[in-house]
DNA sequence: AACGACTACAACCGCTCTGCC
DNA sequence: GGGCAGAGCGGTTGTAGTCGT
């Protein structure tokens, strides 16, 4: 499949706006892989002009690509502090916990694991641990009726987390709510938080088990 | 050695959200 | 309040690498 055949966001990013000249135009947008040097450019722009307009950083870095592949690219793979590969069984166990919690919210996830980017978590869910949990759900099913009515436990605990988190995560119902033990938002705001502090762990994990002993 | 199937992950796409005018 | 542009998010795709036959 070749993607240049429907590729609406770049006949968008190529409104008139642009008045920059080294802004590609349609033909000229650069797609695919990214080269060493087209990485030295970029992380060169965003040293001076800091990780902002994403659009103006891939002009002024001249590169044939758009301000969203320029992002991603920093965000996924240059930008500094990034662990790559090799998720420790602790991490495993804390996305399983975390997706249980919140679902496919990537980026809140990947923003409890310190150098881990949204889309490496999406990638090793899809890839490993949906493959794990399916698994499980299969044994769990094969076996014995106690063990399948501790799925059904499960489930609805995942139910019941789902439903909270409807509830916590909607600012407009908080005031309403007001028998809410937890809020998403506020648990989930690192602005006040270092981010190296396991703290919030501890809390979450006995949070977690409490709803499991539910 | 050659080939197809499978896996992992980088990158793209479409959509939504947010802030500014 | 409405429109626009930029930023961010989650889903999906493409492809290089690996493994089994």
């Amino acid at each position: 499949m070749d993607p240049s055949t429907h590729d609406e966001s770049v006949k968008r990013e190529d409104k008139p706006v642009e008045t920059m000249t080294n802004i590609p135009t349609k033909k000229e947008v650069n797609k695919g892989a990214w080269t060493p040097e087209e990485d030295r450019k970029l992380a060169q722009v965003i040293a001076i002009h800091g990780a902002k307009r994403w659009k103006i950083i891939a002009a002024t870095a001249g590169l044939n690509r758009c301000g969203k592949s320029c992002r991603l690219r920093w965000l996924n793979y240059l930008r500094p502090n990034i662990k790559r590969g090799n998720i420790s069984d602790q991490e495993e166990d804390l996305i399983l916990r975390l997706h249980k919690l919140l679902g496919n919210r990537w980026s809140l996830i990947a923003g409890r694991l310190p150098g881990r980017t949204d889309n490496e978590i999406k990638n090793y869910w899809n890839s490993h641990l949906s493959k794990k949990i399916n698994q499980k759900e299969k044994q769990s099913g094969a076996s014995t009726r106690e063990e399948s009515m501790d799925g059904k436990m499960t489930a609805g605990k995942v139910d019941i987390v789902e439903v909270r988190e409807e509830n916590m995560s909607c600012n407009n119902t908080r005031e309403e709510d007001s028998n809410a033990t937890f809020n998403v938002d506020d648990f989930f705001d690192f602005s006040n938080e270092d981010p190296l502090d396991l703290e919030w762990m501890n809390n979450f994990l006995e949070m977690d088990e409490g709803f499991t002993s539910m």
